[in-house]
DNA sequence: ACGATTTGACCTAC
DNA sequence: GTAGGTCAAATCGT
């Protein structure tokens, strides 16, 4: 039975994260066959392998439109997605763990620079959109903290967050820091909805979403176009993704790391155990220089439209073109049929 | 009317 | 006890 929703675009997305879970654990292997390497490069290993398989089930899950499913409610156990009132959660038996799920969550800093003439363009400039819940003031910091979620939180439970603050040495300087990977498929939301909204709501809503979102796209491609219509008009925005990487690792990539990160230049200190970022995407994009309109207030804060994203693995999918997989004949890709026709 | 933002209160980790 | 993170009612903008 075809899964509903399911096109040959997402099955080549689940075909390359699974084929990359299949690469990483085959590295993961020779890591453990030598020996010699650290422990950090296994656990960097383990981290992207988990996120591909993860990622290429979220798919799956999305797709099928199975929300409600245990997989999800494992992977989701807080009441996010529910409107209950706050003392109905409390009375959730997971109310202690909310946090530290929250905590358990995958993050990672970038530092956008933002020298501006013209104003940015809308929230969407990372390709997500996000809807703020929060601002708080920071101890020891000038500017205050935003918090923003995606969009799609409640619709398709989507627990992916970020911070922006300003630098306190550089208002031009964004920290950015995501929390959670997407799992909401931002590309058939507005089908969704419009699926769900009468005609006169769904023009309505479109509508609305299209003045305060004039940035949104809705798909990988145009994510890309977006990017390159971008060069070379109007003010920058400079995104330095801010993973720390394991010594080792890092190290032995240093050739191509002093090719695409200023040296002393933007990365974080205070990421954490989960920010290994992937060689691939640094090299797709954290050197390009995209462009916007003019700077605006912290609290309204967009990334560079480039095809990043929000995902330090999770949306590693989206720089690789097809080409750059290197398939193994030997991977029994034939198992996805079994995803797709169960 | 509807969705986004603001902001004070609440909750948890440290 | 404090700081950071989140919630949700009130408010704003379209």
């Amino acid at each position: 039975m075809e899964i509903l929703g399911m096109d040959c675009e997402q099955k080549s997305l689940i075909n390359i994260e699974l084929t990359q879970g299949k690469e990483l654990a085959n590295q993961l292997k020779n890591q453990l066959d030598q020996k010699s390497s650290g422990e950090e490069i296994c656990e960097g290993l383990v981290e992207k392998i988990l996120s591909s398989y993860e990622k290429a089930l979220s798919m799956l899950k999305s797709s099928a439109n199975l929300l409600t499913t245990t997989l999800e409610l494992e992977s989701s156990p807080h009441s996010f997605t529910s409107d209950s009132p706050r003392s109905e959660i409390s009375d959730q038996p997971h109310k202690n763990n909310v946090f530290k799920k929250r905590k358990a969550l995958p993050r990672w800093s970038e530092q956008v620079q933002v020298s501006s003439e013209k104003g940015l363009e809308g929230p969407t400039g990372d390709g997500y959109s996000w809807r703020k819940y929060g601002q708080k003031d920071i101890l020891g910091a000038r500017f205050p903290r935003a918090y923003y979620r995606c969009t799609h939180r409640h619709a398709q439970g989507c627990l992916a967050t970020k911070q922006v603050q300003k630098s306190d040495e550089d208002p031009s300087i964004l920290g950015i820091t995501y929390r959670g990977r997407h799992t909401c498929n931002q590309t058939s939301h507005l089908s969704t909805a419009s699926v769900s909204l009468s005609p006169g709501k769904k023009q309505k809503k479109e509508r609305y979403e299209q003045q305060q979102q004039p940035k949104q796209e809705d798909g990988i491609q145009k994510q890309t176009e977006e990017m390159v219509l971008n060069f070379g008009t109007g003010s920058k925005v400079e995104r330095f993704p801010s993973f720390s990487f394991p010594s080792t690792l890092f190290e032995s990539s240093q050739n191509v790391e002093n090719n695409l990160f200023p040296k002393n230049n933007f990365i974080s200190q205070e990421t954490s155990e989960s920010n290994y970022f992937p060689l691939s995407q640094c090299c797709s994009s954290s050197h390009m220089n995209t462009t916007f309109g003019s700077e605006s207030d912290l609290t309204e804060i967009w990334s560079a439209p480039n095809s990043v994203t929000n995902s330090p693995i999770g949306d590693l999918d989206l720089d690789f073109s097809l080409d750059q997989v290197d398939f193994d004949p030997n991977f029994p890709l034939d198992i996805l049929d079994h995803f797709f026709t169960s």
